[in-house]
RNA sequence: GCGCGAUUAGCUCAGGGGUAGAGCACCUGAUUCACACUCAGGGGGUCGCAGGUUCGAAACCUGCAUCGCGCACCA
């Protein structure tokens, strides 16, 4: 036999891989005969490359995709990729500067632009490739990229239309800049991080009453340059006499007024805030309310610039807060400098702390807010696990306006232009919405006015959120049209994603789908664990804690990593991730692999065999097993519990079948009988058919190479397509028969427990010749007879005397079947053998004590269920027994 | 500050009103036997703490502690 101990994943993965695809067998029609299954996949990064992260994403929805493709549905799993406007550009301009030492505007935007799609077409396919790797059964033939003419279309158009509506407007608000990125962000791109930071208190002298300070603490100092008033409150006693008097900021030496203002904590600090509305969000407000001059002593990389004087122009902001705490100091000014906790608002791609800014921005007033909220809060989605909903319903309860405009180049252009003969004033004006262009000064249209050459377009992109919110639908047709693809497949089936994007995207798809297609977007929405490396830290590329899902594969198979990391992902808990539990995804490839193989020995199948109810009882109980296997795994598949599926899998496969029923039938199969031989080997087909099913969506490649080599489907017809029969594995039978066999399997087994332990107290575990005197209990003595057989394989005895006394001293132990004696003639260690059943003894002396107690209570026994208070006094009548054989047991010993 | 989650064996986690579980790790033994990516056996836990409900709580309730996450925020 020519089939290789181990299994060969690189080998036969790739073919199967190859095989699939070429044959087109994961695309989708939009077959109006067949039940749909429709799901769109998250779009990752074109600059991305996997991580775990997209690993169980992927392998979750690859799974629900090909179960319902096995159920018979008509499964579209739509790939594609989104142009991460940040990252890419970032990534380029990196590129660019290494490379020419140049930055893009050096070169332009046009040429900038294209060294992007050359980017993209050369590396922009790379992780595409890696989901193809991982065996993802995605409909290859509509990969979509957020920045495809059709699917740009839909962006410019969503604008327009929302523009029109009135929802998208233009403001100078304050928002959140990245100094590294050079653009703004949205709030939800925000990360507030605690800091160990200095809270520094200084002084300004009233400029009417010398010689009187106010003490005013801060945590940034290089702001002050800036600070154009002191608000107190207005409550504040210290204060009242002062408000509408005047302090001498320091540097540069300005007299600021003091107001009033109730934003002001009366408790906090020496209750003086220092107000620098360029700067901060609430100090805007309180400049806005006072009149107070806006003065941005901020460059937009975060460098100082000329209003902060020349001590400080051009110099970073965190020495300049050094800088400024200095020479406070100096001048006397500085009171204290204490340490500090507080919350830092960070860029979440560049890690750098981001400046409140005061910019002219695009905002967007959310759509059908109300109807998005429904869907959640009524279940027509359902969010799983359903705490989720929780979140999802205070953040849309408490919506913002969203900034939608980044100042990247890279993304979709603002499809708004302004006459270029009032371009200058159109692009300064404070506000500007629907209202404008009923005045004909701006154009917004997903097409360019008709004499572009008079107009001018808005300088900046979208963020690459306001192009994924639209995925679902803008995937699937054009504008304007209801293709059959999304007339069959939207709204989706479900959504696979992880909780940190439930704002991001999730909650923003279903607005969109509300308001451009009048439907949800998805019914389901599952979201997965997150996985964190070994110390529970997040994988990241900057602490090197993400191993590369690629090396995995290499080391232990695509369908290994797939199988580990589903087994141990719960969901929506976090998940620490150690390879070792990859390890365990190939081992179990390997068992099963070598359990075919153990199949491929027996032979081929032939011959006329007994229905399930005419075989032996270990085969009856191996296919009960199976059955309620397939039940369990259904009803996990329905409460989207990956992991207790792949647990259920994994735990009948080893355990069941292949630890207990191979080694139970092991005797039938060696005997050469073809009358024992071939219900064994029918039974083994029944599982391995049935076992191969259940488990391909979790391992594709290596489950539809063992169903072909062992030649279970008709013709031509795939694993992948193949789905389970009809009929449980023991349809029609007796119920009381499988009941029967069950019991006596178990009794066997646990038996042979006890008989193996036996022998590894004496170190005879690897001994065949043992020799055992069983003495049956009543109730099983009938039929143990035409057990012996397997009892001697599975103990690996040399013989079974049954009912024949053990005299003399002898291990022995109580089993289900009834007391086990293992003569040793002479080698028994007495005392050793006597501590050991003293043991047990008391182990049971202490059950039986405990159920006594509760039989002796009398509220137990009138209040408990009566099957409960059964259950203990059948357990005590067990234990009582069990106690006096062991007592008799070790008195026996102490004779001998 | 508000909300969500976690706390069970050395580690990673299941479980869930009536005998405390799995895998890994560890210890012992096994290699002509489908598989050493294997097999057999073993040790190991007052289920975070304190109250309460109950005949009975690891599980349900209430507090508390610790850790993690989200939202908000006082400079």
């Amino acid at each position: 036999m020519d089939f290789p101990k181990n299994f060969d994943f690189n080998t036969i993965e790739q073919k199967w891989r190859d095989f699939w695809e070429e044959r087109k067998l994961y695309e989708s029609k939009p077959n109006p005969s067949k039940p749909k299954y429709s799901v769109v996949i998250p779009p990752p990064n074109v600059t991305g490359i996997l991580h775990l992260g997209h690993v169980l994403n992927n392998t979750i929805q690859d799974i629900l995709a090909r179960r319902a493709r096995m159920q018979g549905h008509e499964v579209l799993w739509l790939p594609g990729t989104d142009h991460a406007g940040i990252a890419t550009q970032t990534m380029v301009e990196k590129d660019l500067r290494a490379k020419e030492g140049k930055t893009r505007r050096d070169v332009g935007r046009d040429v900038f632009l294209r060294r992007i799609w050359d980017w993209k077409e050369k590396h922009g396919g790379i992780i595409i490739n890696q989901l193809k790797r991982l065996g993802c059964s995605c409909d290859w033939s509509r990969e979509r990229f957020t920045m495809d003419a059709d699917y740009s279309h839909w962006v410019s158009h969503v604008f327009a239309e929302l523009f029109r509506k009135g929802l998208i407007y233009r403001g100078k608000r304050m928002v959140n800049w990245c100094p590294a990125s050079l653009t703004a962000l949205s709030d939800e791109e925000v990360i507030a991080e605690k800091q160990k930071s200095k809270l520094y208190t200084m002084r300004y002298e009233v400029v009417e009453r010398p010689g009187t300070w106010l003490e005013i603490s801060t945590t940034r100092p290089e702001t002050l340059m800036g600070d154009t008033g002191v608000a107190v409150h207005p409550d504040d006693d210290r204060y009242r006499e002062l408000v509408g008097l005047h302090v001498w900021r320091p540097f540069p030496r300005v007299a600021i007024p003091i107001v009033a203002d109730a934003a002001v904590e009366k408790d906090f600090g020496t209750g003086c805030l220092k107000v620098t509305p360029a700067h901060d969000k609430v100090d805007f407000e309180i400049g806005m309310r006072h009149g107070l001059e806006i003065i941005d002593v901020l460059n937009p990389d975060g460098t100082l610039n000329a209003h902060a004087g020349p001590e400080f122009e051009g110099m970073e902001r965190f020495k300049a807060r050094r800088k400024a705490a200095e020479k406070l100091a100096e001048m006397e000014l500085l009171v204290k400098e204490e340490d500090y906790e507080n919350n830092v608002f960070f860029s979440e791609r560049a890690r750098v702390p981001v400046e409140p800014r005061l910019s002219m921005q695009w905002f967007l007033r959310y759509p059908s807010v109300p109807e998005a909220t429904r869907a959640v809060a009524d279940g027509s989605i359902a969010f799983r696990p359903d705490r989720w909903a929780k979140t999802y319903a205070h953040w849309m309860e408490n919506i913002q306006d969203w900034c939608i405009s980044r100042q990247l180049w890279w993304g979709h252009r603002i499809p708004v232009w302004y006459r270029k003969d009032l371009a200058d004033d159109l692009r300064g004006r404070g506000s500007l919405d629907a209202a404008d262009l009923a005045a004909g000064e701006i154009h917004v249209g997903t097409e360019p006015p008709a004499d572009a050459d008079l107009w001018v377009q808005d300088e900046d992109v979208l963020d690459t959120w306001f192009s994924s919110w639209l995925w679902p639908f803008a995937t699937m047709t054009a504008v304007g049209e209801r293709s059959a693809t999304l007339q069959k497949f939207h709204p989706t089936t479900d959504l696979v994603t992880g909780p940190d994007i439930i704002f991001f995207w999730v909650a923003r798809m279903i607005m969109a789908a509300f308001e451009f297609e009048g439907t949800v977007p998805f019914r389901n929405v599952y979201f997965t664990s997150i996985i964190r490396d070994k110390q529970g830290r997040k994988m990241s590329k900057t602490l090197g804690n993400s191993p590369d899902p690629l090396d995995l594969m290499a080391k232990y198979g695509a369908d290994g990593v797939r199988f580990g990391l589903l087994r141990i992902a719960p969901s929506g808990q976090d998940v620490k991730f150690d390879e070792k539990q990859i390890e365990e995804g190939r081992n179990f490839a390997n068992k099963l692999w070598n359990a075919c193989r153990f199949r491929l020995m027996q032979g081929d199948r032939s011959g006329s065999v007994p229905p399930p109810a005419g075989r032996g009882i270990y085969q009856i109980d191996i296919l009960a097993k199976l059955d309620t296997l397939t039940a369990d795994v259904e009803k996990a598949y329905g409460d989207y519990q990956f992991n207790a599926v792949a647990q259920r899998l994994y735990e009948f496969f080893w355990s069941e079948y292949c630890d207990w029923f191979l080694e139970s039938v092991k005797a039938d199969l060696q005997s050469g009988d073809p009358v024992r031989v071939q219900p064994v080997v029918a039974t083994m087909d029944e599982v391995l058919s049935r076992f191969l099913r259940l488990l391909h969506p979790y391992m594709p490649h290596i489950t539809e190479e063992l169903w072909e080599t062992l030649g279970y489907g008709e013709p031509g017809v795939f694993l992948m397509h193949t789905p389970l029969p009809e009929q449980v594995a023991l349809h029609g039978v007796d119920p009381q028969l499988v009941a029967t066999a069950r019991e006596r399997v178990a009794a066997v087994f646990a038996t042979v427990t006890r008989a193996r332990h036996l022998k590894a107290e004496y170190q005879l575990g690897a001994n065949r010749n043992t020799r055992f005197h069983l003495q049956p209990v009543a109730e099983h003595a009938s039929w143990i007879g035409g057990e012996l057989p397997v009892l001697r394989q599975l103990c690996g005895a040399a013989e079974i005397l049954l009912g024949t006394p053990c005299d003399g001293p002898a291990p022995r132990a109580l089993s289900d079947l009834g007391e086990l004696a293992m003569p040793l003639e002479g080698l028994i260690d007495l005392a050793a053998e006597a501590a050991r059943l003293t043991k047990e003894l008391a182990k049971t002396e202490d059950e039986l004590k405990k159920v006594a107690a509760k039989l002796g209570n009398e509220t137990f026994v009138s209040r408990a269920n009566p099957e409960i208070v059964q259950e203990m006094r059948d357990r005590e009548k067990a234990f009582t027994e069990r106690g006096e054989e062991l007592q008799k047991m070790i008195a026996s010993l102490r004779q001998g």
